[in-house]
This record gives C-alpha cells, structure tokens and sequence, in this order.
DNA sequence: CTCCTTGTTGAACAAGTGTACAGTAAGATC
DNA sequence: GATCTTACTGTACACTTGTTCAACAAGGAG
C-alpha cells in the first residue's frame, strides 16, 4: 500500500491522519534558528572527523549524525566544503578559547604551558580532527585561508607570552620564532599522543614543553 | 565505423592492421615484472597524496598517474588498502634509509639532527604524504599495524644513537623518552614547514632540534 | 615457429558522492 | 484563527567510488 503525495492544501499529515484513521499530532521535525542549526551541523562534522577522518566528513554521514535531511548543508552553508571550513574555525576558537586566560593581564608562561597539556585540547579525539584537517589544508584553498588567519592569530597570542617571560627576566629573545618553534613542538607531541596513545603521556609531553623553554628563557619553576 | 572485438585466434591488433592496411608494430602495453610495476604503482601513489592528500587517493587518479589500467591495483596488491599501506611503508624504508648512516658504527648526534632536516625529508610534498598518512592511520588497521611496526624500528634507531651519546658523555638519561621527544619535535616542524613553509625555515628547524638535545646533552657542537 | 605463463586491459557492477530544487510544514506574527 | 517567512525534507541528478572478472596479449621457454 503507497500513499500519494500531499496535494494542494491538504498536508500529508493530514492525509495520513485519515488514512489511519486516528490524529497524528507530534511535528515531523523541529526547526532552529539559523545559527543553532549551523553549530548542531558543525558538532557532527566534528564527530565525523574524529570517528573516521576526512574520509567520513561526507554530506551523508554528518547529517544521519546531525539527525538532519541531506539538504540542510547546502542551506545553512552553501557547501560541504563551506561547512569543512567552519569546522576548522571552530576548533581555532576553541584553542584560543582556552588560551584566554594566559593571554589576560599578567602573561604566565607556566598557564601556557598548561593550557596545552589541557584535556579538552590534548586528547585523541581531538587530536584526531586536527590532523585530518590539516592533511587537508593543502588541497582546500577555503580552508587555507582560514588557517592562514587564525594560526597567525595563534601563534602572536603565544608569542606575547613569551615575550613577556623574557622582558620579566631580562633576556633578550625573538619571541616570534620560539613562539613558532613552540607550537610545532606542540603540535609534534599532540600528533604522537593522537596516533598511538600509549606512546607519548601527558607527564612525557610537560616534560619536553618545559625543557624547550628553559632552554630559551632559563629555568621555570614548576608548579 | 565500429571495430568488432577480437574473436578466437586473430587478434584485435591483426585486425586493425587488417582495417587501416598498414601494420601496427608497436605492442599496447608493456610487461614488468610483479615487483617492478608494484613499484611503480606506489610511486604514483605516493604522487597522488602528495598532490591532493587522501581525497586524491583513488584508484582512477593512481592509475592514471601509473599510466596503467584500473584493474592492476587489484592485480599487485589485492586492494587499494594494501597499496596505501605498502606506500606507508614506503615512507618509512626511506626515512630509515636516510638514518642509516647515523646507525653506523660510531653514532653521531650531529649526523641524527642533520639527517631530520636532509632535503629528501624535510620537504613540503614528503610532508604532506605524512600528514595524509598520519590522518588515515586511525581508521585504517592495516595501516595502523604498519606503523606499529615501523615507529618503534625508527625510534629504538633514534634513541640508540642518544644513548650512545649520552654515554659518550657520562650522562644518564632515558634515551626511549628523549628519542620519543625529538621525533615528536621532528614531527611539529615538518608539519608547520609543511603547511605553511614562510612559517618555518630550515635554519629555525635547525635551532630548535639543537636547543631540545642541548637541554638533555649539554652543547653541542655544531657542524 | 608454437605453446604457455601471467601481467594487463577495460567493461560491468552496485554503492556512494555532492548539489539542485520543488515542495512541505513549523512556528512566529498578526 | 489566518498569513507569512523560511527552516527543512527528500528525491532526482550526474558523476565517482573500489572491486570483480572474462578476455587479451607480451614475451620468455621450448
């Protein structure tokens, strides 16, 4: 038995409703503001990437994950690649998010520190997302550009940091290259962790931050 | 004007030189030996993701890039799968290859620093092979087995030239955890020398991967 | 030359890809 | 209640995906 589709003012709801003989009252589906359903989308772009990498960030996987229809993609963001490239923003912002505190008044080395060994930063899943990101970088110039801003963006934020850390201790440092030198190294120790968990600790990975920094700035009491 | 197929002894070749009258000598295709088109068939490969990452990887893409028809993947080596790990495998027999003489009898710390940042492995495309490897091995069992595999070879290669070092110093030292660190280091600055190579010279590079062993060393002394 | 092995081709297949778009309906506004 | 905006659905589309497989042919062995 087939149902024929809704015609004119009558809704298909209503038709079933009648077929079935009895009032079918939940809504089929319920609508978000725009920017609510944007972020929902993003949320389950992340979850795909982490579950399995750039690969699994297809349209159909985000949005069974986002319990959404196929067409929503295109309707909040254009394309699948417009959404890939907010999904990167995001996890921009919440890297600088958790940096916040260490860039407030009183600039600590050790918070910066810290801040990188940070659950919600140093984890598997979220290292996972970086990487298939960043394999992608090269190939995506929507993308590129978006890393293009905001790793500068990142990267003066852990530089005023440091240089602060100098300046406090009277050394003469180019905080922009250790800044840089800081990262990859960041990067480097989250990308061992992500690949194989057991092969990089947290403990393993404080002690490498602290070593490259006291190699630049002189010892650092730990807290 | 359409050519029927080859049909019992004569074949498609004779009936073509038939059709235009003239003959046609030169045979379609070439035959390599199994190891020789393997080999060619990851080199492509390994061009394919260093052109579009893991997206680029496909069957079609290799294959043209091999100039070879779509069926030999699954000749050589069973699956796409299997090639992507025999070309995971290849990244390493180079990387090690490159560390080889580091591993000579007398190990050299300078030659370890000096081999991480060798043209043939601290470049943009090499690069962007690993980040696209790096960012499937989570999803990937054949390839996460190889990496299994082959991280640990590279490492235990890396920390013995560290241990021997440190010795050579009178130091004491967990080379394992060290080794662990510098590929960990090595790897950030690949990655940053990768995505962005304005970000990060060779010359930085250079510097960071001197002050992380000085820290666990003493000076070095540079070439 | 005539086998014979096996590397190679290319078409066929089902399943999955992103996008377009016409139509549906949720829910705020009046 | 009626009206309207627009979030949302789901199909259709043309194309690409990896794998399978029967047939072809290169090139060495005899």
């Amino acid at each position: 038995m087939s149902y024929s589709p809704a015609i004119g003012t009558r809704s298909l709801r209503e038709i079933m409703s009648e077929a079935i003989d009895q009032p079918i009252s939940a809504p089929r589906f319920r609508r978000y503001p725009s920017e609510t359903r944007a972020a929902m989308l993003i949320e389950a772009g992340l979850t795909c990437l982490a579950k399995g990498g750039i690969t699994a960030f297809t349209v159909d996987n985000i949005c069974q994950e986002a319990k959404a229809s196929r067409g929503l993609i295109a309707h909040h963001f254009g394309s699948k690649d417009a959404l890939l490239a907010a999904v990167y923003a995001t996890m921009y912002d919440r890297l600088i998010a958790v940096m916040a505190p260490v860039d407030a008044a009183a600039p600590d080395i050790v918070a910066l520190i810290e801040a990188n060994l940070a659950p919600e930063i140093f984890n598997p899943d979220s290292l996972k997302i970086w990487l298939a990101l960043w394999g992608e970088i090269a190939n995506n110039a929507e993308l590129r550009a978006v890393h293009r801003q905001r790793y500068v963006e990142f990267r003066d934020t852990v530089a005023k940091v440091i240089a602060a850390e100098a300046a406090a201790r009277g050394r003469q440092v180019d905080a922009g290259a250790i800044a840089v030198a800081f990262i990859a190294l960041s990067d480097g120790l989250w990308l061992e962790h992500g690949i194989d968990e057991s092969m990089l600790s947290r403990e393993a990975a404080r002690a490498s931050f602290y070593a490259m920094l006291e190699a630049h700035l002189g010892p650092i009491a730990r807290p």
